[in-house]
RNA sequence: GCUGCUGUAGCUCAGUGGUAGAGCGCAUCCUUGGUAAGGCUGAGGUCGCGAGUUCAAUCCUCGCCAGCAGCACCA
């Protein structure tokens, strides 16, 4: 039997199998433990790419192990479908956003089918379809009644000449990204959802989320941002345009003393007011606006203000007059949008009186440095309070505290928290997203739709032949009557952020009833998603939404789970090597021939520049596209590659020779496979425990998600298998083998299983029980060393007693060679481990 | 600037307080009736650098260097 494996026919074969027996179809009413293995769910772009690829290929490993393992699995896929490039694609092409994302659907189901990923597909949900926004409809009326939904004014990036609203991503250098047209700042009433009510609850609950990577955590944690500190007023020495004290926040009031200016920022009620009758002013903060925020421009922006002339009084001491600035390091919308400027404890501060020659007062200072001056770097450590009047001798946090106690008794300030964490803003002018289910009415207000009247479905017939929205300038769509009042209203043409989309639909995958968002008991059966998978450029975003989405839910009784995500991973990238022709343009890998170091264009034969190795995109060129490499090597071989090598949390570089390595290794497998000798007889000890030992290790790193190692320890015993002669254990590791790679290579897996003459589908079967007694070896190598260098090594029974070992390594050639007929001083014996004789 | 991660063979990565490993690549040879291949053998490593702990450090500790990522005038 040396038929080769023949991934095209074999895969749709079993694919259609495992289908027709809805082999991966999770039971609700299962009465095993239950496994939620979750990916993140895909835009429907149009094609699948090899990062799609990678982070699925992970999910089913586990999915897969884990049935193996006796779970009941719930690994569902579905399509975050909404959103802008629809519309985009709308424009240009001039097809109907819906159409253009289900035929992209269809495409990308197909290709993930070919994959053959063990996806419960009678779940399938895709955003865009009534049957799934009009539940989030019902949901965002349930906050709304909650009163987490809130409606205000917002500044947003506002395109003249697409009359569209832009996210910040789409503004490049002040134009939009598509018309190029400078982009205005416009306020529009928008809603919002009141994520900062759960900012401490958000902050708190990523303690109990230990299965996180701690860097997406603490990412979380710095978006969230929560400071604590005394948020105080300073009264002006002369009111402006009504103003008599300033507000300011700060984490730092133990140094209150050490204040020697007060500033604002540029866009502060009271800079505006001045500005009004002060031209220099007006036109420095104009300045300020301008400059950018880039991380660049941060970091060598020189800290400019402008002196207003006025002052404001010290709170302890009216006496202490501090001068007032309009600073451009001041942000207005952080904080009370004004600052006291500690210039001996605050870097910028200090950057900013040096340049305008405010006093640098030092109140804070380490045992003994009382009077060491500052120079160019403030001082931010630990110390005692000094030159600080009735806080001298205190601790910073003493210090800090008493100020607080203090402001408070005399009420001009507040110990007080602030968040860097805003509310969500979820309005976007667009088409292509879950309307809003609001009615404005001019006599009754916004008026949440009756339920029974959902879901408010999007008009079919629109165009994109004019800028705009097209909900907005619908001919009848937005014209309802009210349903409080029944006088003519209008819908609201503003639809949800498509974070909103995918801040739930984890919950719909484990529940789907026709009449409702979501059963409680059924979904709460199957959550918290035990592990999640996705890209790390989710992180802060969708993870945020969703876990606050998640709480509010349970804020209204819809939900009792805290965290939707209790494991989660981030998966790398998949990198490509790029290409450029002699004249700059990028080549694709197709165009490009590898010839040792060098690249040649295949064509023209010239030499080709390599490039960086980069993230796989469209503008380099540096892409492979599934389908092509499914049809050359079939699904297990490219399912292998991303896989092994390297880390699952790192980038993998894609290369011609790995996906070859990959399919040469499917192909060794299977010739492996076929060399069942029903004739071999007898026991392979070393054989048997490499077996139980790889059975171990290779379900402890599917586990832990270390599918690189568990590909390794498998390359490990395919080693010792093919090296071994006949023997019964070497027919059983053969089979065990099989069940071993059924979570990455299932198709070849079934095709030998069947041909090996197991029982049932492999993808049924039940993972290898591993033997303890096998784990441990009976024999150990010892390491004999002369002044801890290896001079020689024996072999002895494990548990050989010290002095023996003492005996056999002075015995060792070797080392008697070595030691030349000297004595040990002293002699190290570690039992199992080495003998060490010091001389 | 702050925080985190990484540094082991040409490449991608396992690994361990005590003999340094895999895949790919490379070289030699064999096979050409497993053949869009298969196999044998082999070369290749101051385990980033420096110090400390230890009988013994690639591994533990400290310092440094390099690369990557995230955050950032956040008061």
């Amino acid at each position: 039997m040396q038929r080769r494996f023949n991934p095209l026919e074999a895969d749709a074969r079993w694919q259609a199998i495992w289908d027709e027996r809805q082999s991966f179809r999770a039971n609700d009413a299962s009465d095993k433990p239950r496994s939620y293995v979750l990916e993140m769910f895909p835009y429907p772009s149009g094609r699948i790419h090899i990062g799609h690829v990678r982070n699925y290929s992970m999910g089913d490993v586990l999915a897969r192990f884990r049935r193996m393992t006796g779970h009941e699995v719930l690994h569902p896929m579905g399509w975050d479908a909404f959103g802008m490039p629809a519309e985009n694609a709308a424009m240009e092409k001039k097809v109907h956003p819906g159409d253009w994302t289900r035929s992209n659907i269809a495409a990308m189901r197909a290709q993930l089918k070919k994959l053959g990923f063990a996806l419960d597909w009678s779940r399938e949900l895709a955003t865009c379809e009534p049957d799934y926004y009009g539940h989030e409809q019902a949901l965002f009326l349930d906050l709304y009644a909650a009163g987490l939904v809130y409606r205000k004014e917002s500044a947003v990036n506002w395109d003249p000449v697409d009359m569209t609203v832009l996210a910040n991503e789409q503004v490049i250098d002040g134009k939009g990204w598509r018309s190029g047209a400078p982009v205005e700042k416009r306020k529009l009433s928008q809603w919002f959802l009141k994520i900062t009510d759960f900012a401490d609850a958000l902050l708190d609950g990523l303690g109990t989320l230990e299965h996180w990577p701690d860097k997406v955590r603490l990412m979380q944690e710095n978006w969230i941002g929560k400071s604590q500190g005394l948020q105080f007023s300073f009264a002006l020495d002369q009111a402006v345009a009504g103003i008599e004290r300033l507000e300011v926040f700060s984490t730092r009031p133990d140094t209150i003393f050490g204040a020697s200016f007060a500033a604002i920022a540029a866009d502060h009620p009271i800079a505006l007011a001045l500005a009004q009758d002060n031209a220099d002013l007006a036109a420095f903060a104009d300045q300020c606006r301008k400059s950018g925020t880039a991380a660049a421009e941060i970091e060598t922006q020189e800290k400019l203000g402008y002196d207003t002339g006025l002052s404001v009084l010290h709170p302890f001491d009216p006496a202490i007059k501090l001068p007032m600035f309009v600073a451009n390091f001041v942000l207005m919308d952080y904080g009370t949008g004004a600052v006291m400027g500690v210039p001996a404890h605050d870097q910028r501060d200090l950057d900013f009186a040096r340049k305008y020659m405010l006093p640098v007062p030092r109140v804070v200072a380490p045992e003994g440095e009382a009077d060491a001056p500052i120079h160019d770097e403030a001082f931010t450590g630990a110390g005692k309070l000094v030159n600080s009047r009735f806080l001298d001798g205190m601790g910073i946090e003493a210090a800090k505290a008493e100020v607080i106690r203090r402001a408070e008794a005399g009420g001009w300030g507040k110990g007080t928290t602030v968040w860097r964490l805003r509310d969500w803003g979820v309005s976007r002018q667009r088409y292509w997203g879950t309307p809003i289910p609001i009615i404005h009415c001019d006599t009754c207000g916004p008026v949440g739709v009756p339920k029974h009247q959902l879901p408010i479905v999007l008009p079919e017939d629109i165009s994109f032949d004019i800028p705009g929205n097209p909900l907005d300038r619908h001919p009848t769509w937005k014209h309802v009557d009210c349903p409080t009042c029944g006088k003519p209203a209008r819908r609201e043409t503003d639809t949800l952020d498509t974070f909103v989309d995918s801040s739930w639909y984890f919950i719909r995958f484990a529940s789907q009833p026709k009449d409702r968002p979501f059963d409680k008991a059924e979904a709460e059966r199957w959550l918290p998603v035990g592990q999640y998978i996705g890209g790390v450029e989710h992180a802060i975003l969708h993870l945020l939404y969703a876990r606050f989405w998640t709480r509010a839910l349970r804020h209204i009784g819809a939900l009792d789970i805290a965290e939707p995500f209790t494991g989660l991973f981030t998966q790398g990238m998949v990198t490509h090597e790029t290409y450029k022709a002699a004249d700059g343009r990028w080549l694709s890998p197709q165009d490009v021939r590898r010839d040792g170091d060098r690249a040649i264009v295949i064509d023209t034969g010239e030499v080709a520049t390599i490039g960086r190795v980069e993230k796989m995109s469209k503008s380099k060129k540096n892409v492979v596209d599934p389908d092509d490499i499914i049809a050359q090597y079939g699904a297990d071989a490219v399912r292998w590659f991303m896989l092994s090598d390297s880390p699952p949390e790192r980038d993998l570089p894609w290369t011609e020779s790995g996906i070859e390595g990959s399919w040469r290794f499917v192909n060794r497998l299977w010739r492996l496979f076929g060399q069942i000798d029903a004739a071999a007889e007898g026991m392979d000890k070393a054989l048997d425990r490499k077996l139980h030992q790889t059975i171990d290790g290779v379900a402890r790193d599917i586990e832990a998600l270390s599918f690189n190692k568990a590909v390794a320890k498998i390359y490990e015993l395919t080693n010792a298998i093919e090296k071994a002669a006949p023997s019964a254990s070497r027919n059983s590791a053969i089979r065990t083998l099989a069940l071993l790679v059924a979570p990455m290579t299932p198709h070849l897996a079934e095709e030998a299983w069947a041909d090996m003459g197991g029982e049932g589908l492999i993808a049924d079967a039940a993972w290898p029980a591993v033997d303890p007694a096998l784990l441990v070896e009976d024999e150990v190598t010892i390491a004999c060393q002369v002044m801890g260098k290896l001079r020689d090594t024996i072999t002895v029974a494990k548990g050989t007693p010290k002095d023996e070992l003492e005996r056999l390594a002075l015995a060792a050639p070797n080392v008697m060679r070595t030691l030349d007929g000297a004595t040990p001083k002293k002699v190290i014996v570690v039992p199992d481990r080495l003998v060490n004789l010091v001389i």
